[in-house]
DNA sequence: CTCAATTCGGATAATTTGTATCCGCTTAAT
DNA sequence: ATTAAGCGGATACAAATTATCCGAATTGAG
């Protein structure tokens, strides 16, 4: 049970973008240079984010990655479920189905063990899915001061995106 | 996030083991057996159970795996840690302290995206938590039936483990 | 009390998955 | 036409997971 560390690449990458001006865009050496990552690893991962929706991409000179919703409508889980995907993280085998108590009962019915594991990740995912990537931004910002918020306007304005 | 098979296996065997009269004991290749699992590879998961207290076990002939608590006593968190280890699912790399606003706004505070992961992770620890290999022997007994039960009752005898 | 059978336990190999990069192709703005 | 940029596939590389084996420890029988 890890998560992927593309996902806080993405999460960090939406905040940026959402830290923007409406409809701004920005380009994966950039998106990759704000946190110092490879860049060509956090293109596959901002593909990934366009395959699922969370973003869109425009190509050709003057191109690049923008959110494809307000930064209010893309939760965090939208964006795990982007890299890593939507399906369940415990995958029942049904091994019950096996050994000398196999077939009695009425094996239509779901396996007790993987219920309770399929409820639990609900949980997670629901509270992933109450998270809005408006809100880190906030945070985010918040925390940075009004010094901090004025440098990163600085540089996305170098690297081509209206600030806020 | 992908949880690992062998927490499915040990549950089963725990399981298994709460279905025995307190304090019976099976050896390795009778828990593999009971699922058809390779005996080699569920041992190591048992020894795992072992180590995080989960499990007792007895060496020498007539020796085995017996329950380290009552079942109503052990959860299905205490399986899954003793399996992928208690640490976080979500390491935060700190990625926000590189790039043209690091070192702006006090970086002693935790990230929000790492607390939100973290937070989501609490919630799905404690629905596990709150629920016991007790509860999980009763339904899986349940869904048996009167003759599914007899059939695990004479196969535990056969292995030399004291039914319930 | 010795010996042999049994069983756990840690070290070791094989496979899969994740991490990271590169290159040709398509697309769009200048 | 040229340049900039995303897209997808192919390819290495690193790490974790899966699986197996052999030695160490314990028990019980003779």
């Amino acid at each position: 049970m890890k998560t992927l560390e593309g996902v806080e690449w993405a999460v960090h990458a939406c905040a940026v973008l959402a830290g923007l001006a409406p409809g701004a865009s920005l380009n994966a050496a950039a998106l990759a240079d704000f946190h110092r990552l490879p860049a060509a690893y956090m293109a596959k991962h901002l593909q990934a984010l366009v395959r699922a929706g969370v973003l869109a991409a425009s190509r050709g000179g003057r191109g690049g990655y923008r959110l494809a919703r307000r930064p209010a409508d893309i939760s965090l889980w939208d964006i795990q479920a982007a890299i890593e995907g939507s399906g369940p993280s415990f995958r029942c085998q049904d091994i019950r189905r096996e050994g000398p108590c196999a077939g009695f009962g009425p094996s239509e019915l779901p396996c007790d063990i993987a219920c309770a594991f399929v409820e639990a990740e609900a949980r997670y995912r629901a509270h992933l899915k109450a998270i809005s990537v408006a809100q880190i931004t906030r945070q985010v910002g918040a925390k940075l001061g009004p010094e901090g918020r004025s440098r990163f306007n600085d540089w996305a304005s170098e690297r081509g995106a209206k600030p806020a």
